[in-house]
RNA sequence: GCGAGUAUGCUGGAAUUGGCAGACAGGCACGUUUGAGGGGCGUGUGCGGUACACUGCGUAUGGGUUCAAGUCCCAUUACUCGCACCA
């Protein structure tokens, strides 16, 4: 009889629903485990086929751990504020909150139609202000424990979007989103000061169980270093130049110095300089450079001396050039460098254009380094020369020898420095958190109190941002105009928003506890459920998200709020699935495939079980409709298998080895996300039972039990069609006897010079001794007229015999 | 340039510890079911030679360690991702 998915799918998803099955229970009592996926962005084109591999993956194994008696919390939710809705709304003038509601209704049908466990109880939606009413909380705390300042400083502006954009947000050049133009632009921004947590984001990874590429990438996107900051003096006069280097060995070879356009230096001495305008010149000329274009003509670098000053060397009382070049960021260490061109690549190239001269200080042990052609950087085998008191020394000696020797001569100190900036945190759009900060001409920035959050959003018919980069709530003077909770005089409204990241920085605490309304969760709550014991996600968002949903969690941990001091115990991430022609799937490629179309083909079980099986879990994989139609094949077997049914209350004697093995393989497969190969064993199990043209009652049910994470509703199905009355929702996960996998026999391969040449059957365990005649004799052909030089043998492995 | 990863048949991929390379699928071919289009069942399928129960070669390339290497070591190449003048 035929398979006929659409009707079971849905009964069972109904069931599932009416019956609240995988909704997590609030007996605190119970082992736990917190399975997390990273909750989508409901946008227009609905779910993409990628979404599912990530959150089938948790949900096997949330399915696995309920059968497995932990009280599991598998939530779901909407990061629905953001730029796409908004610009839609822009383009149709529909209010974002309306394209919003659609786009989240059409995710959650499509999301239930794929049958996965989620507790839809706790659903959240960012957008929803009893949501927002705690992230405007949270800024408020940060602001008040001097986390979140307001300042103004040149910031990303994309020149479409009309908005700032944070670092993370500008890719290439361009803006991340609609692919703008960036230019800086002068503005007062909210920052929030992650780098205060920069430290603790790097030491703390120790502790968690993240992939380790992933790990890499937090700590390269920190950016630690360490070296010195040095004072240069300027000569004849009282200032000094402060430098960072993370190579104060090579200070003797200090020819130059560069300073960054920005410099507050060149403002100071302006009176000294004689080529004023010439820097002037140059300064607005690299002001009108975004970063890309700085960053991309890097193959030539500019700059021009600053003449009338000269900075002396500490420690040859050299004197030595000042130059201005946009190759030095003011947005890094101090603004300014000692440039060693003959060690340093840039200053290499630098000193090349500009024929400022090259002193070699630094030799290997052969002391065969040239210098001539390119810059020699090694700090392995590095030998100091011509560098007074640290000559002979490796390049590791001299550091801490000049460090302790600026450091005692006061004019240099050991500093640590990070890439990592703060983060700009306000947002000049509409459809975001409102930032609940009034200014008061008296008081300041205060925030609201806290008994009036949440701060809505005021509805307006206009979405457009003002000319200058203004938010379009700048337009609502009546909505601005308030007064201070401090002092009750006049005051107004902060116009910015929050950018989207605020609302998934804690959006995994709050399903701990979705409808509380005098915390973001209760203590309890989050005693019980913390920390996240598994999340899973894509490599998109190991940077960003991860980094800023560690720093909130911190800081919340810091202010008793959270019991832990990281949010996630364990961090996984998923590959791309491609195109059927390996590309990036995209509309413009005409290579998407839409998840709805499969499972009104194929069913959401064969949906699932392709997701699966399509390859490594953590690798990027092509699509292939062939692929899947196998996979549908296979489920149809498992459906005739009650064809060949028969009774028994126990495994059989012949599948009594498999179905152990299977049982641990398949549990061992799923803990470590080895999905496919678990899908293979019960391809395999299958094609073994039909083999013998049989299975008996005791082999089917755990072969339905097992295979129900990943293809639940025809599980159920059988499983109830057998004469079940409670579901496998309600069962046990299988066991297995160790004893019981083990073969007493095995097939040992037979070598002659590492060579296979045959097997032979022998008793597990059997000795070299007991099997050597037989093996003798088994290739006594080969062996003929041969000098045996070795006989190995490997227990249960192999039997190599070397020849001559 | 720096960091990380990947490389196995026609294709997706297996091969927990160095021990029978190619599991499981897809594709293709042939057969079968006296019913045809993406139907079911079965057989075959790494490449080459062939006396077809035999044999040579084979896991990106070149070397090495070992009785034994897809797996370990060294070098090289190609592709993917992330970062990119961070001193």
């Amino acid at each position: 009889m035929a398979y006929n998915f659409k009707e079971v799918e849905k009964k069972w998803q109904t069931k599932w629903e009416k019956e609240g099955t995988f909704n997590a229970k609030n007996d605190y009592t119970l082992p736990k485990w917190y399975g997390l996926i990273e909750f989508p962005y409901p946008s227009g084109q609905g779910l993409h086929v990628g979404h599912p591999r990530s959150y089938t993956a948790l949900d096997i194994i949330a399915r696995k751990k309920r059968l497995e008696g932990y009280n599991v919390l598998y939530p779901i939710g909407f990061d629905a504020f953001g730029l796409p809705a908004e610009n839609y709304a822009i383009k149709n003038n529909i209010h974002p909150s309306i394209v919003t509601e659609q786009n989240v209704k059409h995710f959650k049908e499509q999301l239930k139609s794929i049958g996965f466990s989620f507790d839809w109880s706790r659903e959240v939606n960012t957008t929803d202000p009893k949501y927002y009413k705690w992230t405007q909380w949270i800024f408020i705390q940060l602001f008040k424990h001097g986390l979140a300042y307001k300042t103004t400083m040149p910031i990303n502006y994309c020149t479409s979007c009309k908005v700032g954009l944070a670092n993370e947000e500008v890719v290439n050049g361009v803006c991340e989103r609609c692919g703008g133009e960036v230019i800086q632009k002068e503005k007062s921004q909210w920052m929030l000061k992650i780098t205060d947590y920069a430290q603790r984001l790097i030491d703390d990874l120790d502790d968690v169980n993240y992939l380790e590429k992933i790990k890499i990438q937090q700590k390269n996107w920190i950016g630690r270093s360490e070296g010195a900051e040095v004072k240069f003096k300027i000569d004849g006069t009282d200032k000094n130049l402060l430098i960072y280097t993370t190579r104060p060995d090579t200070i003797f070879g200090a020819t130059y110095m560069v300073v960054a356009p920005e410099h507050s230096i060149i403002d100071e001495l302006k009176d000294k300089i004689t080529n004023f305008d010439e820097i002037e010149a140059y300064k607005t000329q690299a002001s009108k450079k975004s970063d890309f274009e700085r960053t991309e003509l890097s193959k030539e670098k500019t700059g021009v001396e600053i003449k009338g000053i000269k900075a002396v060397n500490p420690l040859t009382n050299e004197l030595i050039p000042i130059w201005i070049s946009d190759y030095v960021l003011i947005t890094y260490g101090t603004g300014a460098i000692m440039a060693v061109p003959a060690h340093d690549t840039r200053d290499y190239e630098f000193a090349t254009k500009f024929k400022l001269p090259i002193v070699q200080v630094i030799t290997n042990k052969e002391n065969n380094v040239n210098i001539d052609k390119e810059a020699y950087t090694d700090t392995e085998d590095g030998i100091l020369i011509n560098s007074g008191f640290i000559n002979g020394m490796t390049v590791k000696e001299a550091i801490k020898a000049v460090i302790k020797y600026l450091d005692e001569k006061k004019i240099g100190t050991p500093k640590v420095n990070y890439k990592l900036r703060d983060w700009v945190f306000s947002r000049q759009r509409y459809w975001g958190e409102p930032i609940p900060m009034v200014h008061c001409e008296k008081c300041g920035w205060v925030p609201l109190d806290e008994k009036d959050l949440p701060l809505l959003l005021p509805e307006v018919d206009e979405f457009l941002p003002g000319e200058n980069g203004e938010s379009p709530l700048a337009k609502q003077t009546d909505w601005i105009k308030t007064t201070c909770p401090h002092c009750g005089g006049p005051a107004e409204r902060e116009t910015d928003t929050m950018p989207q990241w605020a609302g998934s920085s804690w959006y995994f605490l709050r399903y701990m506890d979705a409808h509380n309304d005098n915390a973001l969760a209760s203590k309890e709550a989050l005693e019980y459920w913390s920390p996240i014991d598994w999340y899973n996600g894509g490599m998109e968002h190991t940077t960003l998200h991860l980094l800023y949903s560690r720093f909130w969690h911190k800081f919340l941990y810091d202010i008793g709020v959270v019991p832990t001091k990281e949010p996630y115990a364990k961090r996984t991430s998923h590959g791309m699935i491609l195109g059927n022609n390996g590309e990036k799937m995209s509309k413009s490629k005409g290579n998407v495939v839409n998840p709805d179309e499969i499972v009104d083909e194929f069913g959401a079980d064969t949906f699932r079980t392709y997701e699966m099986f399509i390859g490594p879990f953590d690798q990027s994989t092509p699509w292939s409709m062939e692929s899947l139609r196998g996979c549908n094949k296979f489920l149809d077997r498992v459906w005739n298998l009650t064809e060949i049914l028969i009774d028994g209350d126990t495994y059989s004697k012949d599948f009594e080895k498999m179905m152990h093995k299977a049982i641990k393989k398949v549990s061992y497969d799923y803990e470590n996300m080895k999905f496919n190969t678990a899908v293979s064993t019960f391809m395999t199990m299958v094609n073994e039972f039909y083999r013998l043209k049989r299975i008996n009652k005791a082999e089917f049910e755990t072969f339905l039990i097992l295979l129900n994470p990943i293809a639940p509703h025809i599980t159920e199905e059988l499983f109830e069609k057998i004469g079940n009355t409670q579901t496998i929702a309600q069962s046990k996960w299988p066991t297995f006897d160790e004893s019981k996998t083990i073969d007493d026999e095995i097939e040992l391969p037979i070598q002659i010079n590492g060579k296979l040449k045959t097997t032979i059957c022998v008793p597990l365990d059997s000795t070299q001794d007991d099997i050597k005649p037989l093996i003798h004799e088994k290739i006594s052909m080969a062996l003929e007229g041969k000098n045996i030089v070795k006989e190995i043998y490997v227990k249960n492995k192999i039997y190599n015999i070397v020849i001559k």
